[in-house]
DNA sequence: GCTCAGGCAGGCT
DNA sequence: AGCCTGCCTGAG
């Protein structure tokens, strides 16, 4: 690693990789503030799930984060991005208090969700889910993201067991709009085949998108049908890294107009309000249940 | 049964 | 530019 955010403790297993626990990584709060659909828990501070057609366990200990499944080359070329380990979170923060000093709110929602960060997904999977996240709830979101793998995704053994990446674009696009709707995803059936097919054929290029400034960025994707200002905010903060993007969903909506009536300008956050709207979003969503 | 879910498009004023 | 309505489906 080229920075301090954290030490590699131990990559001597063929298949297993330790690094030092960065402050303010909690398993339990980066998977939970539904930025990401394909990871469950399996046991105490230890998920499963898979990404970039890779299985993975990944656990925590008060100083340590191994992740099982990953081989050496596979941290640096993957995991380090995924779970943004090149990214200083006291920073980020120090940043928020100095741009809102006196917000008790956001305080509180700060501290209670000081374990999220927010990860870099796969661009096509982030974009596909969010489209299929539209007026649905999450327990059928992760089933169908889960249905449409099995279906069209590649097969991964890991220990006599079989899991499914997620599907490339074109494999969706050559499936069709009617193989995907037996799926029951629903009016959303269209929506991700317009979306693959413009991958596909390099309409779109998700790679070569990520050059451009968030604004013209959010305008590029939401040329895909069924793609609106939210989803396309999703996409650009869960996969893109663009912590200057604020996707306003019903949640933050709510928590906005109760906690702060008189307004919330969210554009003076800068490169801050991604993860803003993360620690309102979890406090609103999570406090009381 | 029945409401409603982490939006969007299309049609209306 | 801002409001309204319908939308597939199945958790809760």
């Amino acid at each position: 690693m080229d920075n301090n955010i954290i030490t590699v403790l131990n990559n001597n297993s063929e298949n297993s990789f330790t690094f030092s626990r960065p402050v303010g990584f909690d398993l339990n709060q980066i998977f939970d503030c539904g930025q990401s659909f394909r990871f469950s828990p399996c046991g105490a501070n230890s998920f499963s799930g898979i990404a970039h057609g890779k299985y993975i366990i990944i656990s925590q200990t008060d100083s340590a984060v191994t992740i099982d499944g990953c081989a050496a080359e596979d941290f640096e070329s993957i995991w380090k991005n995924y779970f943004c380990l090149d990214v200083d979170y006291n920073t980020i923060r120090s940043k928020i208090v100095s741009i809102r000093p006196n917000d008790p709110v956001l305080t509180e929602a700060m501290e209670y969700g000081k374990g999220i960060r927010l990860l870099r997904q796969d661009k096509w999977e982030t974009l596909c889910s969010f489209i299929i996240s539209q007026n649905n709830n999450i327990p059928r979101i992760r089933s169908l993201i889960e249905a449409i793998s099995e279906k069209y995704g590649n097969k991964i053994i890991h220990n006599d067991k079989i899991y499914y990446s997620f599907p490339t674009a074109e494999v969706i696009a050559n499936a069709g709009v009617d193989a995907l709707r037996s799926l029951k995803v629903g009016f959303r059936a269209p929506y991700i085949i317009d979306a693959a097919t413009k991958v596909a054929n390099r309409e779109i290029d998700l790679e070569q998108l990520d050059s451009l400034q968030t604004d013209e960025l959010l305008k590029q994707l939401m040329t895909i049908k069924g793609v609106g200002l939210k989803v396309a905010s999703c996409v650009t903060l869960f996969a893109y890294g663009r912590l200057d993007s604020f996707p306003i969903d019903v949640w933050i909506k709510r928590v906005l107009e109760k906690h702060y009536p008189e307004g919330f300008d969210h554009t003076v956050l800068g490169n801050t309000a991604g993860l803003v709207q993360q620690y309102l979003f979890y406090y609103e969503r999570y406090r009381n249940s």
